[in-house]
DNA sequence: CACTACTTTAGAATCATTATAAATTGCATG
DNA sequence: CATGCAATTTATAATGATTCTAAAGTAGTG
């Protein structure tokens, strides 16, 4: 979908420069056809697998926390100990699977349009998202 | 509401030992008409202030954590850093207030019911759950 | 009172994340 | 393409919330 070249240019037309690391990582995460969700440990240890250079885990930090402040990723807390972060940025739903602690994302037509009917003076209703957790049958 | 002695009662009937230490927890977290939601943090701090007692850290921790296994408490997670526990343990659904980060309940009533119209073989749903991003107009 | 298991506690250990500061790299400029 | 500078990477240290440890204290039982 994305090229390398392609890479190079979203990271510049945010002020990223292009380094090798970067798009190692721009590989990984958005070269894919469905939605990837990942821990930045996830993310470590793939890289370790799936590539020779080694990419410091500081850099790894760094770099998916500024590919999330320039909105190229979002995080996700659905459990204290482990933050996800998730390649759909759009607002939309998911199921948690706890017997896997697998996120897989709920579509648009998967949920029903939900009407909340409170409303709080002076604030207003900035995103709406369902969790739904999920197990194995018995 | 809840008198001490319903306290010692509640605690004895799963298994507690009514510890002086887990009865000033029990007044400041269930003694009140609304649910509470709080950081372990935030209790720490509530308890130095309105207990002459001093309560160590770790007490703190072991009680929340065996209020939360007997289902006194429920833990909700909605930001990384800070973990919220919840007098109120049914399945309900939230507002969360980005600009003061103040977690809300809504009622049973205050959301339309939710149905979810996807589903996965061999798992069932078990809990659903809402979080509305609030914050202030402007 | 005496016994035992449970509980509390201070302090140490853990571990994910963040900070630091020195080395490296991207890129603009001439 | 050489130079200079800011951005980036990196190893390592620091942080801080949570958990662990093991010793001292306490509740319940008879
Ligand atoms: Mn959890
Ligand atoms: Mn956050
Ligand atoms: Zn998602
Ligand atoms: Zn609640």
């Amino acid at each position: 979908m994305n090229n390398n070249s392609g890479f190079i240019e979203k990271l510049r037309s945010s002020g990223l420069r292009p380094t090798k690391q970067r798009l190692e990582i721009c590989k990984l995460l958005f070269d894919r056809k469905k939605t990837f969700h990942f821990t930045i440990g996830d993310l470590s240890k793939i890289l370790k697998k799936e590539t020779n250079k080694k990419i410091s885990l500081a850099t790894i930090y760094n770099t998916v926390h500024s590919f999330k402040k320039k909105g190229y990723l979002k995080e996700i807390s659905v459990d204290r100990e482990k933050s996800y972060f998730d390649t759909n940025t759009s607002n939309h739903h998911h199921f948690l699977d706890i017997s896997t602690n697998e996120l897989i994302d709920l579509k648009e037509e998967d949920v029903d349009n939900i009407k909340i009917k409170k409303s709080l003076p002076g604030k207003k209703i900035k995103s709406i998202e369902v969790l739904v957790k999920i197990e194995n049958n018995n």
